[in-house]
DNA sequence: GGGGAAAGTCGAAGCGCTTCGACGACGCAT
DNA sequence: ATGCGTCGTCGAAGCGCTTCGACTTTCCCC
């Protein structure tokens, strides 16, 4: 292993210079810096990690912690766990995966040992065991979700609230007067996962204030418990002409139940998702819906803590929440609710 | 933050002593053990990574490249991510996660600089850039998947040649003398990735054997790619009764096309994947199908590399193919043909 | 009862890097 | 000319840990 004592000696130079050579934190003279870096080059230095984490106390790498569970937002999580991933790189940083599985104590763990500079969490619960840590003079931290009570996180989502609220406007603008919700699975809402009642508080007001009938039922992803929900959805409430999904799973098994009994998308019914634009854009019937910006949501929070890392002392970034505001894409599966049948006969 | 040497003093011994105590290298008396491990417990000391990986040069972490493009297979990859992850910290050891973008280079980088002692790629091409890196006096490494010429690597997959031979050789079992394989994405054959080539051809030779006609047609995922596909596949083989799938979010939309072309399954038309087996439990119908065994796959991946890591050199785990044995399980999509049309008419 | 091995502990020497203070050599204003 | 600030470089002191050799004590066996 090449040592920076080594390039110094190549170089005929000392350590520190070198090292000032890399880190840029004193003038070197043009021919001095060419002189190392071309020994640098020849000898195929590389920093030791371990070596500059101990000297400079920084790691220069940030802890993700994913859920452990993957019984929902599969393809999400990778996407923002990607982003991540390449966000940091471009600041130089490199990324530690945790899983939830070890929970507060990862943190402590990885955060006590000068592992991690920082951390960021994924899939946050409304009132999260993480949190406490966090709080109390914790690692600097980005949550990707919004827990109960974000006093003095630092959180980055999607307005779910906002995403309700839109799927609402959408179809109340068409004329939709009576909708249904088909939400994540119920151990989602069990758990208090922050989106799923967010978005669900914002269909709800919205829905109200716009005087529209709706019903919210949780539904696991399996094309039989998509029928059953679906049929006891119908059996309740007949006149329902749109639904609104937020569920990748039950997406495709909804459309093929609908076709199947006869209802046609969007002439008898409307469908609108919240959920990855590739799922909506490549389903059965192009759908329209709210896409949940997972990259957009993986490089902010690398960012905010970035900024919170290089930053003069709870200047930028220091803490708040940051809300991406939700877009909706008008796809095929949504259109005017179908006529009402009595008053033509 | 508190240190080794603090904790000596606390302790009343000496540095060294500490670190015996928790390396466990040394013998040391009870009576120093207990009043050591009650001072870390006090003072909360938690050994600083970087130091540790510094005299030691030995980081306890593991490497995890992933694909960047999630074009397929999205959920089995963080699957399998997870299961490494897990096993990882099951060992001692933490993961960075890193993405193929950076390539070849990433390798050189964090194995360069004593960050991982060791790598573990995932998504392996059949000629893999990575390859030759890992080839000459490359880190400890770890391929999920298997490349064109796996000499000297060490290499963990599901048998996917014996996966597409069990395929065929259950519906050739049951009757089928004509199949259809409705396969990856293009692309993913234009990579040449190992599994879905291998998967190919298990199921050509087994199919040869058998006396089974085959065909084979590459397949985007969205619903109108499959509609296409299947419609030429029908057109030029009219007499195809069974398919095999090998493509998860083409599952879905096969099943919904079938359907709605009036083919029941199993009577009319039987269907077999290989997939993750939720994805095959939670269809439409129930698939029978070969799982993707995700979780064992990371799992058996990290175990090599312990096994390699700890072990003397070049002996357990030194290099070689390990190939998991594939499973099929039946569900509710595969039956014997129909019975031919001309002979009853 | 004496020799040797094993147990138990300590001190010191690094591991490879960052960073601080110091120092000579300049250039500029006085 | 003299003094001062800057530039460019060096030497040395750690950062917190592991590990080696050495030392003392204990114990066992002949």
């Amino acid at each position: 292993m090449v040592t920076l004592a080594e390039v110094a000696r190549h170089a005929g130079v000392s350590a520190s210079t070198v090292s000032y050579v890399l880190s840029g934190k004193r003038p070197i003279s043009a021919v001095t810096r060419r002189r190392v870096t071309a020994s640098i080059e020849q000898l195929g230095y590389q920093p030791h990690a371990g070596a500059r984490a101990l000297a400079s106390s920084r790691s220069r790498i940030i802890a993700l912690m994913v859920p452990l569970r993957t019984d929902m937002y599969v393809p999400v999580m990778l996407e923002i766990a990607v982003a991540v991933a390449t966000t940091a790189r471009a600041h130089g940083y490199d990324v530690l995966l945790l899983t939830g599985e070890e929970g507060p104590s990862a943190l402590r763990r990885v955060t006590g040992s000068g592992l991690a500079e920082a951390v960021i969490l994924m899939d946050v619960q409304l009132d999260d065991g993480r949190l406490p840590v966090l709080r109390t003079a914790g690692p600097p931290a980005v949550l990707v979700g919004l827990p109960a009570d974000p006093a003095g996180l630092n959180c980055v989502d999607l307005d779910f609230r906002a995403a309700g609220a839109l799927c609402v406007d959408h179809l109340a603008g068409l004329g939709h007067r009576e909708i249904a919700v088909i939400g994540e699975s119920p151990g989602v809402y069990a758990r208090h996962t922050g989106f799923a009642e967010r978005t669900l508080s914002g269909l709800r007001s919205r829905a109200a204030e716009r005087e529209v009938r709706m019903l919210h039922r949780p539904c696991e992803g399996s094309h039989d418990a998509v029928a059953g929900v679906l049929a006891r959805i119908l059996d309740e409430r007949p006149h329902v002409s749109a639904f609104v999904v937020q569920n990748e799973t039950a997406v495709e098994p909804l459309l093929a139940l609908l076709r199947r009994t006869g209802r046609a998308v969007p002439e008898d019914v409307s469908v609108v998702a919240v959920c990855a634009d590739q799922i909506a854009a490549q389903a059965s019937v192009p759908l329209t819906s709210v896409a949940i910006p997972a990259q957009e949501l993986g490089r902010r929070a690398v960012e905010r803590l970035i900024a919170r890392l290089t930053g003069r002392p709870d200047g930028e970034g220091a803490a708040g929440v940051e809300l991406l505001t939700p877009v909706l894409t008008v796809r095929d599966s949504s259109g005017p609710p179908p006529p009402p049948r009595t008053p033509g006969a």
